[in-house]
DNA sequence: TAATATGTAATAAAAATTATTACAATACAA
DNA sequence: TTGTATTGTAATAATTTTTATTACATATTA
């Protein structure tokens, strides 16, 4: 995993914060302390999962796509969730041997079961509840 | 997370499969198709977690340090978990920002409950039952 | 029509991961 | 007691991934 999940969260409860008036990226890397364009990047992949909409524009920016009680945070996870949590070998193993040749398999299903238990329980907070935290 | 837990999986299967004899780090090098350093630094790894046991000198190599019954996935994950499952931001937030100041604080404790559930699901196999997969 | 945003491609810089080389220390076996 | 095979680890190089920067087309408002 490397930072896109801190900076989605960072981003959507920035705009659950704001209360409905539209952010800049910009103002957003202010916050993140991070470049524009990775944060336009990331507000693209956001914005391509239904979370938030955009509006071109001068005075344009970013509102989130719904009410912050009906996003959870499993969504916001699963927007930037990486293809193995438990982590991925870089090599293929030899195939030759009869643990190597199976273990991605099992490892894999491994991996699948643990990304649920972490979604079910992601999935018990909503936006709403989190950016409470902050008050 | 990187390739860690993977190459501690296999090392960790290869080992319950021999059934108490002596692999070398060459050879286990071979069935994950990796550099033998990179496994001589993971075995280290594991050794100083107590899950292995090493000898040293010719016909040397290593073994489980208990029976793999009484070895957890969980306690593998532990040897080479990450700092933050859920990732870190590289950079720190504008302290300005009210949401900036505290949301760090909030994400480490997202994900600290985050890898109780994990570590609680991954503590319910057994490396033998692991094993038994590749039978 | 000027100004201010988003959206995205291309490229560069930096950081992290993986591989390699080298060699000391240890223990077995002839 | 000497040669050999193995662990253990440091130093360095190569590769890959992540992050940052530059540039600019497109859209919208005032």
């Amino acid at each position: 995993m490397n930072g896109r999940f801190p900076i989605a969260m960072h981003i959507m409860t920035l705009l659950c914060a704001s209360n409905e008036s539209l952010l800049s990226s910009e103002y957003m890397a202010g916050s993140i302390n991070i470049n524009p364009v990775l944060i336009r990047k990331e507000l693209s992949n956001l914005l391509k999962h239904g979370l938030i909409i955009s509006q071109l524009g001068k005075n344009g920016g970013y509102i989130l796509a719904k009410p912050a009680k009906d996003i959870t945070i499993a969504g916001i996870y699963q927007a930037v969730k990486p293809d193995a949590i438990l982590g991925q070998a870089k090599n293929q193993p030899n195939p030759a041997c009869p643990i190597g040749k199976e273990i991605n398999s099992h490892l894999k299903n491994l991996d699948a079961e643990i990304e649920q238990v972490m979604l079910n329980k992601l999935g018990t907070t909503t936006l709403a509840e989190f950016c409470k935290k902050f008050e």
